[in-house]
DNA sequence: ACCTGAACACCGTTCAAGT
DNA sequence: ACCTGAACACCGTTCAAGT
């Protein structure tokens, strides 16, 4: 009851109460319209119909705005992530599922993934929900991992730092798609399109990490 | 001797000649001093001792400007790729040291590799220069991969697409680490740092492009 | 050909003043 | 407590005018 009262206010009034989350919801389609690049603190304030002053008796500044902004898509990186895995029978195959997502959501939620991972937010150590959101992921990543070892169906030695090895593997694969760094017309002579890099990238991870194969010591 | 005339003309007169060089320089002085994200076209033209309108005559836009910058970039970490190899044995361990050495570029020099992949120049396209320079590095690696081919000494499919896999988990560990994207607490319990996480990404993409292992059907 | 001064349309941020 | 208007110190870019 009382909540329906307190949407219905929320409701009629931008300016009391709900302005902080309205913000938030500008601020995040603003970097999906234009990027986070061109994203503007008036801008935003002119979307939400308020003054340019008025953010920031809500935020900080406007790296404070872009981090909850970067939050929200970690949230939805760690939801992605979690429904791809649901039902597979062992650690290998998650392994492969998570891959594929992260850089399925790098290109499907392009502008969020600059937020989080294009320098945006220069110490993260300053907003304490957002570094709780972005480690969500990688401790599922890590579960897998040592869902093998126990499975015995990868080699993991020491699971944070095999999370590590995975991460950077998938996260360079989406950096280098969503940057345009590669060579286009080359990969298009060679026949080799983002969705096969990406395949070849995860198939080497797991060749990388099966077991039964020996240290080696070049 | 007129190539001495020349260069005497130049250093006497910052707005004849070489202006535009001298534009470059100091823009990358500011984006090491500052970061590209805070690379001011007009303080650039300041420390060029130029008016605020002067770089327009030698660049469209700020961003063709920092497309030099970039360049400059790409050759420099062309000459230590080429660099890191000489004398080395095989194709593992050219494979190895081009993988450090990649991470270490990109840590010492920071603003450059932001620069570089950060999303600064939209188009590469326009900037024909930038894009040969940006495919040296890539065409290094394409070459180490076959080499390692004819030798046997590693399992190459395919060098194009295997050399973007060695690419991106290379290129992935670089950006977590200048990104400050890694969980540094928890790294540090864990008894984890950068160079030990480079390390291991060699080693597993090492293992992932060793001989003689069956391929998984996972 | 190359450079400048002034102008236009923006920014992020602060702060006294309003309700 | 929350918001505004005005101000300050910047931007990128354009353009007529100068040499």
């Amino acid at each position: 009851m009382r909540d329906t009262i307190a949407s219905d206010m929320a409701k009629n009034q931008y300016h009391h109460g709900n302005l902080r989350q309205a913000l938030i919801e500008a601020a995040a389609d603003q970097v999906v319209e234009f990027g986070a690049d061109r994203l503007s603190l008036r801008a935003v304030a002119r979307r939400a119909g308020v003054s340019q002053a008025a953010p920031y008796h809500h935020f900080k500044d406007k790296e404070a705005l872009l981090a909850e902004v970067c939050r929200m898509g970690f949230e939805d990186l760690r939801t992605r992530s979690e429904a791809s895995i649901v039902g597979l029978p062992d650690a290998p195959a998650k392994l492969r599922a998570l891959g594929i997502e992260y850089v399925r959501f790098a290109r499907e939620r392009n502008a969020f993934f600059r937020v989080m991972f294009g320098g945006y937010i220069k110490d993260k150590e300053c907003y304490p929900e957002l570094k709780s959101s972005a480690e969500c992921s990688f401790e599922l990543l890590t579960e897998v991992l040592m869902q093998g070892q126990r499975e015995g169906s990868l080699d993991v030695n020491f699971p944070p730092k095999d999370a590590l090895v995975c991460w950077a593997a998938v996260h360079g694969a989406a950096c280098l798609i969503v940057d345009g760094a590669l060579p286009e017309d080359k990969m298009e002579m060679a026949g080799i399109d983002a969705d096969s890099m990406i395949e070849s990238v995860v198939d080497r991870l797991q060749r990388g990490l099966a077991p039964g194969v020996g240290v080696l010591t070049s």
